[in-house]
DNA sequence: CTGAAAGCGCTTACAG
DNA sequence: CTGAAAGCGCTTACAG
């Protein structure tokens, strides 16, 4: 290939330009240039001015390969997670690519599994390895606390998801499903539920002790309050709901409402129902938690506690490569959870 | 801080050693380790003995940023997809990190909007700024010749997953839809059904005129046509289900069956079917297509099309990395559907 | 506010 | 089969 063939092969690149080039026609030195990218304020405003107009006309970007090597440090967001709802893991996925759109950052995936005793060393070498910007984690692996402890030792920038406040505010994106959960109880007692049954999540999730306390408040608002012998730990899967509500129907004294931890678990509260001859919601009410499509979609639409899942993800990204000057004020009443009534539930 | 506490902090940490420090302890030049983490052929084998041996000792891992800038290349792997169904997507998803797992690639995000008029645009750019090692394309992107055609222009490996031969053997995955179609097709005709609807996907999938050609062979082996009255054109969403089949429900003379091109839009036939008042499956059987988790889960459990969506996604990274020599045959029979017989479906 | 030098940790191109 | 030099495109540390 001759120098020429190159040269014109080069020109229909979109980024053969890079800061030398810009330092040149700027007439600056490349330091300069790159102050300017990262927005330096030891940079005279004319200057910057300048050198910005040519980044623009050029259509210059700054190749994030090199900027990785002489930061030490990727642009790859890590989206560390081990939640088994597949709409829980998309949801999240996509507010956090809302917030990355346009700009370099790029999510990357990494499933966990808490069961595998490697797992913190899994994420560990992702880390050192890779050196992302920084790491978003969803429950439960949020509520790792020896894993964060591992990602400040590492320097590694983080924001947890999580129910409760388990690290400084700003490393922290709460959510309220104490609140939701209590929405939950409230409706069940309004409409003259009294044996109200609940599928909890793992008792190694913090979200299924603050869910349990949001709806044990609520109950109690009515005066009512929850039967242990009503209440079972559940895995969040469609089996383990399914496998619960048939030990609750087939109780002696069987709950006339249930309550489920999720979605997820909810629907098999709808077919163990099913299986014991049971209608929704003249035998049974049911409400579920996250609003999920399959709870709009199945018969008959399921009353359920909508939780802003894209909405935290978005924030969570935006936190993390701070684009809101990196304030960390969650506005309070963000995020509020609001019970979505359908047709699942139904006065005794 | 002392160059003292730099070091015994260095030393704590998993990547202190770059290829400089195995050279040295190997007596050989960068170049040499440089050769055996690539494989180059070109090393005695003894030398590439003790080479490997200290890399093991030490632990040492190549930096990814570095190796990305010298060879012009990252080690990203990049998931461009626009399926609406989250479902498939998670799935797709599993199946490539499994395939990931264990090597030095990361799995990025591109999720696309074939209706944004930049949407190439956009995924040059990421491929042009990160030099991704390589892309899987998704239907209905991985149908886009124009965008195949950019990726070869920028010389981005890519690997398109498709129900047509619609590029080289070795740069497809191939799904066998029309076959899946034809199953479906051949069940409802055994149960003895014959005005049979069919709701497929968008027209501008390539997929969606494969299932309608399988549907139709399968159709015409036991004499029947499909009626062009009874099929209609969806739009893979729960909410397109729900509106297809409403008109179809309402026809003159309604079908008795209908199959639906995935489980989305047959979850929405359900609820039409309930809102017209008829029993699934006494007055209507359906059929999906995915089998997705919703499937089994709505009520009655859904007779669908199996897809091997994971193991497809495995497939579609292992080529891309050439993790078996780089092989592109693909064994006859290989991500074969089948059908899933459940309880929507019913003999007439 | 600005810049020249050195370096990030690898690979390519060339030479032997 | 092996290596010394130059380079990938940026930033850090230092100097002015």
């Amino acid at each position: 290939m001759t120098d020429d063939s190159r040269r014109d092969k080069d020109t229909r690149r979109q980024t053969p330009v890079t800061i030398i080039d810009i330092a040149r026609m700027a007439n600056v030195s490349k330091k300069t240039v790159s102050r300017v990218i990262n927005e330096s304020p030891l940079v005279r405003e004319e200057t910057r001015e300048i050198v910005k107009q040519i980044i623009k006309e050029t259509g210059f970007t700054p190749n994030p390969q090199a900027r990785a090597l002489a930061f030490r440090r990727s642009f790859l967001i890590g989206l560390v997670y081990d939640n088994p709802s597949p709409q829980y893991v998309v949801n999240m996925q996509r507010g956090i690519l809302d917030a990355l759109d346009e700009t370099s950052f790029q999510l990357v995936l990494r499933p966990c599994d808490r069961a595998d005793a490697n797992y913190r060393e899994r994420v560990e070498s992702f880390v050192v390895q890779h050196k992302p910007f920084g790491l978003i984690l969803t429950p439960s692996v949020s509520e790792d606390d020896e894993l964060a402890e591992m990602l400040r030792e590492r320097n590694c920038a983080y924001v947890r998801i999580a129910s409760v406040e388990i690290d400084k505010p700003d490393l922290i994106i709460r959510t309220h499903d104490a609140q939701g959960a209590e929405l939950a109880a409230r409706h069940l007692a309004q409409l003259g539920h009294k044996r109200i049954g609940h599928i909890h999540g793992p008792n190694t999730f913090r979200s299924t002790h603050e869910r349990l306390a949001g709806f044990t408040k609520g109950l109690a608002d009515f005066g009512l309050t929850l039967d242990p012998d009503l209440t079972i730990e559940g895995a969040y899967t469609f089996d383990s709901g399914v496998q619960c509500a048939t030990t609750l129907l087939h109780k002696q004294d069987r709950p006339t409402a249930i309550f489920a931890g999720n979605d997820e678990m909810a629907v098999g509260v709808y077919v163990a129902a099913r299986k014991a001859g049971l209608q929704i919601p003249q035998d049974l009410s049911i409400v579920g938690f996250d609003d999920t499509p399959i709870s709009s979609r199945i018969w008959p639409p399921m009353t359920t506690v909508r939780s802003p899942i894209r909405d935290v993800g978005r924030a969570a990204a935006r936190r993390l490569i701070q684009v809101d000057g990196g304030s960390a004020a969650q506005p309070p009443g963000a995020f509020a959870l609001e019970l979505i009534v359908r047709e699942s539930t139904e006065a005794l």
